[in-house]
This record gives C-alpha cells, sequence and structure tokens, in this order.
DNA sequence: TATTGTTATACTCTATAACTATA
DNA sequence: TATAGTTATAGAGTATAACAATA
C-alpha cells in the first residue's frame, strides 16, 4: 500500500510547489491556484490521505465509514435510501455493502413490509469499529481544527454546504 | 455519457436528503454533515460535476485544462515537472498529455539542455481552446460567487489552502 | 407498470514496477 | 548511479443496462 520509490504523489508535488530547490526547478501553479474547483480537489485528496492513513489499521474505506455511520444513526434503514442519502448507486452498494458483511461489520435483515427490500443494521462487531473508527476521525477532525484556526470549521462547513446544493 | 433513467447521482442523493416527500423516505446524513472530509467531497464532486457539463461543447475534463492553463502560464516547462505540479504520476501524464497531443492542443518539443526531456507547449489551437475553457471557467467562478455570498471566495481559499497543506 | 436488489460490464482515475535512453 | 519518459498492469471508484422477485 505504500513505498517510498519514485513517489510524485500530490504531496510530493505541493512540497514541490512550494520548495526553494536548485534540483527541482519547480513550477507554480499560477491561475489556477484562483480557481475553486481545483483548490477544492487539493484540499480533498489531501484530506482523504489523512483519513485513510488514520483508518489505516481498521482496513476501512471512507465510503465504508461513511455507511457505518449511517447504519449507527439509523439503524433499520433500507438499503436502496442508504445508498441514496450517501450518493452511492444502488448497483455499487450491493458490492460495498457485501464486504461490510463478509467481514461481520452489517448485516441485511428482511423488512418488515415489503419483502423485496432489506433493512439494514450493524452487527456487535460493527458497533465496536464504529466507535474505534469515530474516535480516530475526531482526533482528526481536531488536526484539522488546529489547521483551520478559531471559527474556520464553521466557516467552511458553511461555504462547502452552499456549494454542495445542487442547481 | 448522460441519461436521465435510474438517476441516483449524488445530486439526486442531495436533492433527496432535504426533500419532505412521502414517496422518498429519506434518511439524514447525521453525524457526517460535520465531519469535513465528507462534506470536503460532496462540495468537491458538485463543483466538478458542473465544470464538466461547462466543457462539454469542449469534451475536455477537469486534469485536461488544468494542463493547458499550466503550460499558458509556464511554456516550454518540462513534462515532469508539470506533472508534478499538478501532483499527476509521470507514468499517467504522459496518457493524458498524449491524447492533448493527438488532438493537436499541445506538443512536446526537444528541450534543449537535455536530450531524455521535453519542452511543453500550447499549440495555436490549444491557446484557442484555453481561451474558450477559460471563459467558461469564468463564468462558473461567478456562479459559484453568487453560492457563497460577499467574501466567500476570499474565506473558502485561505480555509481550503490550510488544509492542502501536508504534514 | 414500477421498484428493489442484483449481476455484469465498461470507463476513468490512480498507483506501481520495469524498461530505454540519456545524464 | 540517477533521472526522464514510457509501457503495461492492477486497483479503486463510478456509471449503465438488464434481469428476477416483488409491489
Amino acid at each position: 500500500m505504500s513505498s517510498n520509490v519514485d513517489k510524485t504523489t500530490a504531496a510530493g508535488a505541493m512540497a514541490a510547489a512550494t520548495a526553494k530547490d536548485a534540483r527541482s526547478p519547480a513550477i507554480e501553479i499560477g491561475p489556477l491556484a484562483g480557481m475553486i474547483g481545483y483548490v477544492l480537489r487539493r484540499a480533498q485528496l489531501a484530506v482523504f490521505d489523512d483519513v485513510i492513513a488514520n483508518f489505516s489499521e481498521l482496513d476501512l474505506r471512507p465510503a465504508e465509514y461513511s455507511v457505518l455511520v449511517l447504519l449507527g444513526h439509523a439503524p433499520g434503514a433500507k438499503q436502496s435510501d442508504v445508498a441514496a442519502a450517501l450518493g452511492i448507486q444502488r448497483a455499487n452498494f450491493v458490492v460495498l455493502f457485501d464486504r461490510l458483511e463478509r467481514r461481520g461489520l452489517a448485516r441485511r435483515s428482511s423488512a418488515p413490509n415489503d419483502r423485496r427490500s432489506y433493512a439494514l443494521y450493524l452487527t456487535d462487531e460493527g458497533e465496536k469499529v464504529l466507535a474505534r473508527a469515530t474516535s480516530l476521525e475526531s482526533q482528526h477532525e481536531r488536526v484539522l481544527d488546529e489547521k483551520l484556526g478559531p471559527g474556520g470549521r464553521e466557516r467552511l462547513l458553511e461555504l462547502l454546504g452552499k456549494l454542495a446544493e445542487r442547481g
């Protein structure tokens, strides 16, 4: 999963872009630094890299964590509703959830009124993994808060919420 | 590339998550709404979807546009430096640039001092496409400014810049 | 007829290893 | 020995079509 050979990752690029080293005649990103989409993408990649690194002991991907969080918050939710709430295609959600189920972290239960659908629940093991992951995630949020400064989180979440509105 | 059958995209999910419709018993994302990484990802997807839609007449992907912008800003830059500045792996950049070259938008020129490397340039056609794309992109930035409100852009770029710093 | 879950498939993006030609 | 470009490949993530079971 990790290596230190031929590292030209986003991290490396950002470092190179700001370094003043005669051996790396790095070029500036210029006008891209003022484009919301570009800066947003780079920030998202940096944050996700940290999340993935923080979850490494759990072998849990961000999308999988979001499913666990949602099941902790809305146990018994319908499979298609969970997928829709997270913006995941039904077809892709099947595979994602299969993995959680095979690992014993979540389970499908037959829904009471509709024999087509499933009600989804965390297992006891899933509750434990969710608790541990949330602890790691909380630590990470505190690191982000240090980077953002006082009031930064509130301002950022408000602005990002406006961007996420569709239409 | 587009269709209106079975749309369970992130857009649909966000709409469903906020709608009050008896036929869509949508569930709330709960704690996810307070997590920087999750909100950041949803915002980035929404913005990129708009960028891609705005560029549809040019058949230009965000990463390709970023290369054109960089070549407009730093003509003659080395291939590996452009890739590093954008956080793209050398190996993947080759394929990306091949497509721009085949379309006649950019070209590789032999570098003066190093026969291993290339100096990259826009073609005249590439300049035209860059100009058109930048015009479309500017329009999009103004739409984003309306969403963000007065001072929103400046605050957002500053906060995102802090998140993008690695370490 | 429409919806739920499912399978299969394809396309993009990304990461790594290995090669070549130069330095 | 190290670097620039390249090729090939594999893994994620994502999108679409089609099907069976059920509504």
